[in-house]
DNA sequence: GTATTTGTTCCAAATGCTAGAACTGTTTTG
DNA sequence: CAAAACAGTTCTAGCATTTGGAACAAATAC
């Protein structure tokens, strides 16, 4: 949800999906007046709006609180696409292996509407904290090892005015990014050092299907301390290693 | 979505709802009129619904055939709600042992809205058939094993309208499904035979959380060659294990 | 080459959405 | 303990929005 409105859209199932968005990404349950105020909706219409994703089963109602929550039924939307793709299908032992070998959550991303989207990820069983980026985030394009890696392999353009600082490690000016994108395409992955987040450093390789073709990527979130110990090689070594075997799929 | 409308709901977000779901449940392309048609909108209505799933990023159009297909933006919506469901957290590696021991498809289900429905799937690799449950799919009552299951242990009602016979095996009067949820009381786990489809048996365990109420459950989708082969014990001592092992969990 | 599809655009009519105010119950506050 | 503030929900009436038939162009079938 980018434009809050465009040209020729409908205006109802806008809102609505956007209230959907809301209440399906943060945990727990949101109270009517919280909605209706982060959408700039009057709360009758907000309420209605509810209503209506009660009754098509998509949320569920607190019968004591009276608040709002993701239902089940939510799953029916996105599991059998999900299930369906091949990067996913095949991708999930490569994950699981990679976050063996790593001690680390591993990601698997999409390039979608020109932006870095993640489609699945697998968390290090025993490593709690590092798990912050959910299946269906879209992330920063210069401020992540996955953004990084589509804007420099597909020569995506971008403006001065994306490159927000986020840390005092983000490449903030065109002239650091695009040294730092002629270094991804001539070693093949990327690295994100802190520039998004201080405590992480993150890596990110391609994935091409059998024609060649771009089709994805494979990515790493490492705390600091794990790189100062094994070297910035160990990793990248491990996320190409993983992407080329997700390559060699018949995706 | 049960009632093709309610009372006091939005008609416009009810309708893209539909639109969405069935775009997202079938694999492939769609086109608008065929939609229209499902829907039982005109073609160009539900050509302007699809415009706005279109701008949210929901669905996306083929350049050349003009059809229209799922996107990725679709994970956003039901991907962080996923993730932090307690049971497929969990669930995950029981699943996998399950499916590695059992070499069978695996599955886990809640009950919601009255029935069952999938949240999560693993299949067993190697074996490609079996693979017919997609997640968020809703079960019938009283020929699935997941449905007897619910059904025996809530002490659900039913009404003989709804045992639709399926096969020559599905259990189609009060009375014979009676004396089954007697049996799966009795025995803690259910099994459907041949009840939905005639090639397959399939087995249902109870997952209880921490405080003894019924989360959800964990079933075995299994070829009756293999059935004859082993036996049924073999199948639901397997399930019921692994039923157990997910209800020792943090639920 | 014709005829029947397809996806898309247009527009007028009225449906049904919008948003403010009123209502009821619960929680906070003085 | 009163009373005020705020929660979720309901009501209503005006008018913006959706609606759906018909027209359009392009692609496909015959």
């Amino acid at each position: 949800m980018t434009s809050p409105r465009t040209s020729t859209a409908n205006h109802t199932l806008f809102n609505g999906l956007r209230l959907l968005e809301l209440i399906a990404a943060g945990p727990g349950e949101f109270a009517v007046s919280d909605l209706a105020k982060t959408l700039g909706l009057p709360k009758s219409h907000a309420h209605r709006l509810l209503r209506t994703l009660l009754d098509a089963g998509y949320v569920a109602q607190s019968g004591d609180t009276r608040k709002y929550r993701s239902d089940f039924r939510l799953l029916a939307l996105a599991g059998p696409f999900a299930e369906r793709l091949p990067l996913r299908v095949h991708g999930g032992p490569v994950l699981r292996d990679l976050s063996e070998a790593s001690q680390c959550s591993s990601y698997l991303a999409v390039l979608h509407q020109g932006g870095p989207l993640v489609v699945m990820s697998d968390r290090y069983r025993g490593l709690r904290p590092a798990h912050a980026l959910d299946v269906g985030l879209r992330l920063e394009r210069h401020a992540s090892a996955f953004g990084k890696l589509f804007l420099a392999l597909k020569r995506l353009s971008i403006e001065a005015a994306e490159l927000k600082r986020l840390t005092p490690y983000t490449l903030t000016t065109l002239r650091e990014l695009r040294a730092e994108l002629v270094a991804i395409r001539r070693q093949g992955y990327s690295v994100n050092r802190r520039e998004n987040s201080v405590e992480l450093y993150s890596f990110a390789a391609p994935v091409y299907n059998a024609t060649a073709v771009l089709v994805g990527a494979v990515g790493l979130a490492v705390p600091i301390a794990m790189v100062t110990r094994r070297g910035e090689d160990h990793f990248s070594a491990l996320v190409t290693k993983a992407a080329a075997s997700l390559s060699a799929q018949p995706l």
